[in-house]
DNA sequence: TCAAGTGTACTAGTTTACATAGTACAGTTG
DNA sequence: CAACTGTACTATGTAAACTAGTACACTTGA
């Protein structure tokens, strides 16, 4: 399921937290899905279980898992809108990165093709 | 002219290098021009020789300035090219970022409605 | 000529974040 | 009751970032 790169830049923890984030968008992990335990994650991932005890705390923090003592962490009811609601908050990083985009001489077709190739091209005038 | 901020979690010497590019692309420093000296910037922004001395050896190595012992440090001449093309790279990140919005249920038209701010609107069909 | 300014290259030390190692305690479950 | 769970704590190691100080070779202007 998870897949830590131990050699990125990017802290463990923190691609833990990621790629949890992803998995509940995705569907993999629905409200109230009883994620891996601390210490089985550990032994999977060959890490020890104090850095998985820290991702599990930053989902808890924010807002995506609660835990229970004695029987697991699960996904929360408000994970998916939680997400969303940051994703939304990203855009204004996403305004920031077009104006450096901008400023460099990258024409405006060359972003919306980009978003065309994720977003689909469906625009029928009949939608 | 720059602005550091030793709280940050960007490392000093890459706010140095990142805020050198935007005054490469804003037209500030132009192909031929003297950047200031790593002694005189690094009296300015209160910051050790050494960690100036990081910022252009990066600057160097990315093909925007070129040194020369003695003299100083001088705007490459293809160094707005250089810049365009990374930013062209970075096109790819956007792209990743892009997929996470659409996983996340954030809708096409929010996400062009901020393209279309920072590009403006002009679709006149005379263009 | 020479003092001052320039880039560059070292060594040494501190601080912080990240990760590991080991231990411990309390709650839950079959 | 044994085995699992989350949580907390101390101690240690490592790497990156930054600071401090020194040194060398080159260029420039008075």
């Amino acid at each position: 399921m998870y897949q830590i790169d131990v050699m990125s830049r990017i802290p463990v923890y923190e691609q833990i937290v990621e790629q949890t984030e992803k998995f509940i968008l995705a569907g993999v992990l629905c409200a109230g899905d009883k994620i891996p335990s601390v210490r089985s994650l550990s032994v999977e991932l060959s890490v020890n279980p104090n850095t998985i005890q820290k991702a599990v705390a930053e989902l808890d923090r924010r807002g995506l898992i609660f835990s229970v003592p004695g029987k697991g962490s699960f996904v929360s009811e408000r994970a998916r809108d939680a997400l969303t609601a940051a994703k939304r908050g990203n855009l204004g990083v996403m305004r920031d990165k077009l104006r450096e985009f901008k400023m460099a001489g990258i024409d405006k077709s060359e972003v919306l093709e980009v978003v065309e190739e994720v977003y689909g091209e469906e625009n029928r005038a009949d939608d």
